[in-house]
DNA sequence: ACCCCTTATAATCACATGGAATATAATCGG
DNA sequence: CCGATTATATTCCATGTGATTATAAGGGGT
């Protein structure tokens, strides 16, 4: 019966003229002294990766084999982001496909390890921390060379568009900024040619890049997408206490979700909203390392886990 | 630089003992008469697939040459659902990735073909539907069988986690049902060995299955994959225009969106959604073929395409 | 001891959202 | 001309959520 299964019709048996190499790559995510931070081997901004191996039991388990033998970080929660097939290998007689995974954990859970570095990713995208207010460079800088692209184009109908496509992105026009349009911010600034990979990649218009640290191949795009499905995921599941210590006060616990999403967030709805879903329940014991008044502690409930699958998780984001 | 992207550190050339088959498999959606069809091949239950070749420019153009080469229905909008490496071969030195997607079309888009067949996927989860309210089949069967296998766990700590695991993804214990967890569903009766792929896969405990048309290997599960994925999107993209004709009522676009969301809309509140977000722009136009008054024809405005993607196109699905 | 600064916690207001019910309009068939 | 049927418009009300203000509890300096 298995034997029809996603069979290829035309020879299947002994045929490897199409077989590919499937690569695993992932996005490790840490929130560290209220930075987002992403795990990176070597000097070199490079995601940690390793090819599919007949020796793994499924691909979840070969992501957490290859991260953790190269960065001795051990990995809890794992969710698979995008498959692609490599742009940049196209036409050779081999093959690649990356399926990329995004990862959360702590940064105290490793163990000693070398090729290990933490950075924030707001290193590769300065333009997505809005905590304190817009940075001043997305007007100074990516509002007129993306108006200079939009102006450039051929026709006036993509003039239109591009302008329309940049001012949704980047909050332009009287538009409010969506921090979730990670993925489609990067992406329309390749497009424009703005960041080096664009011009790595075509070697054509060799224009001046914007601020923002650039990675080995696709890596910055697929950063995006991670940050992009974890802005928005932890809107209505509650993943981010797998980036809590397992004790901790309400407003760390907002500052680690500020630090995701880029923007801040109002105490006392965050509050409310985390206390009426019973997110989280008192340890009993307080701490007094804040500064002022001391903080009730808190703990995940991991009850709602099992629940809030139906539920809906919603954290309240500041609109100004 | 592109020579150190994502290589197998140890010996990456010619090197093929790791190289994997990688199968492209579509669940094509459409909606004939009220009723949300997914398109098989043969008269067996099979959803469209090929491998991925070398020729395909990318992985999509792979998917929309099998599925019209195959069915002969072209396709437009395409979405890709999730990547797994099959179970069913694991162990063999021979190993399968296969990369499913989602495609929406319309029936009259197609061409003559000879094995496209369409049908309501409410035929292989017979307890997603309920436009007529909870079907019997969910108090009358699967109520009783989901609470035998809770009530047959080794611990009691696990027969109070299933009892929860069905109280919820079912509606049980006055939860409310929740159409999105259609790949929850199946995977619990699944894992509670009460479909007919559970006792197919292991051969043990040969329970008689619960109403519902099995599929060929996992295809059944990745139908499930795709619904979920469509009853969630519906409600922040306005992708339900792509299973639409040009021209339509609203009631047309109302009974649409139920058929895929398997419950009722209220008719005001959807009305007064899709007005206000300005999706669709009268034509003038009205049609007589409703039965009473005639009803305003509309068309899908195709420029919130750009507006809507930072804005969510939510739409109001009924509670009770 | 007192004041002030800081942070935590609580209570309240105002508005938008969205579910539900009711009222009115237009066509068809007897 | 009447009633059945469907379309369209209006209103009501509970809830959710953003925003503001008030009160509590600690530390540190004078």
């Amino acid at each position: 019966m298995h034997d029809h299964a996603k069979g290829n019709r035309k020879g299947r048996a002994g045929r490897k003229a199409n077989d590919v190499k499937a690569d695993l790559i992932a996005v490790v995510v840490a929130v560290i002294n209220r930075d987002p931070c992403v795990l990176t081997i070597g000097l070199e901004a490079v995601l940690p990766s390793g090819p599919f191996e007949l020796a793994h039991r499924s691909l979840q388990s070969g992501v957490r084999v290859w991260v953790e033998q190269r960065t001795g970080q051990p990995l809890g929660y794992i969710e698979q982001l995008y498959t692609f097939a490599d742009r940049d290998r196209i036409g050779a007689d081999e093959r690649a496909i990356s399926i990329s995974y995004l990862a959360l954990t702590r940064e105290e859970d490793a163990t000693s390890s070398t090729r290990r570095c933490w950075g924030t990713w707001y290193d590769y995208f300065p333009w997505e921390d809005h905590r304190s207010g817009t940075p001043a460079m997305v007007g100074d800088v990516l509002r007129p060379r993306l108006f200079d692209w939009a102006h450039n184009a051929a026709d006036s109908a993509t003039r239109l568009e591009r302008r329309r496509r940049a001012g949704v992105a980047f909050g332009f026009d009287d538009r409010a900024w969506n921090e979730e349009l990670a993925l489609q911010r990067y992406e329309l600034l390749y497009e424009a040619g703005l960041v080096e990979e664009a011009t790595r990649d075509h070697g054509s218009t060799a224009l001046v890049s914007v601020p923002g640290r650039p990675m080995i191949a696709d890596h910055r795009r697929i950063l995006a997408t991670g940050i992009a499905r974890l802005r928005s995921k932890i809107k209505y599941r509650p993943v981010v206490f797998e980036l809590m210590p397992p004790v901790f006060t309400l407003l760390q616990l907002q500052r680690t979700v500020e630090a995701l999403a880029g923007r801040l967030i109002n105490k006392p709805n965050f509050r409310r909203l985390v206390e009426q879903q019973e997110l989280v329940e008192e340890t009993g014991e307080t701490s007094v390392e804040t500064g002022g008044r001391p903080a009730k502690l808190y703990r995940f409930r991991h009850a709602v886990l099992d629940e809030s699958i139906a539920a809906g998780t919603k954290l309240p984001l500041a609109r100004g």
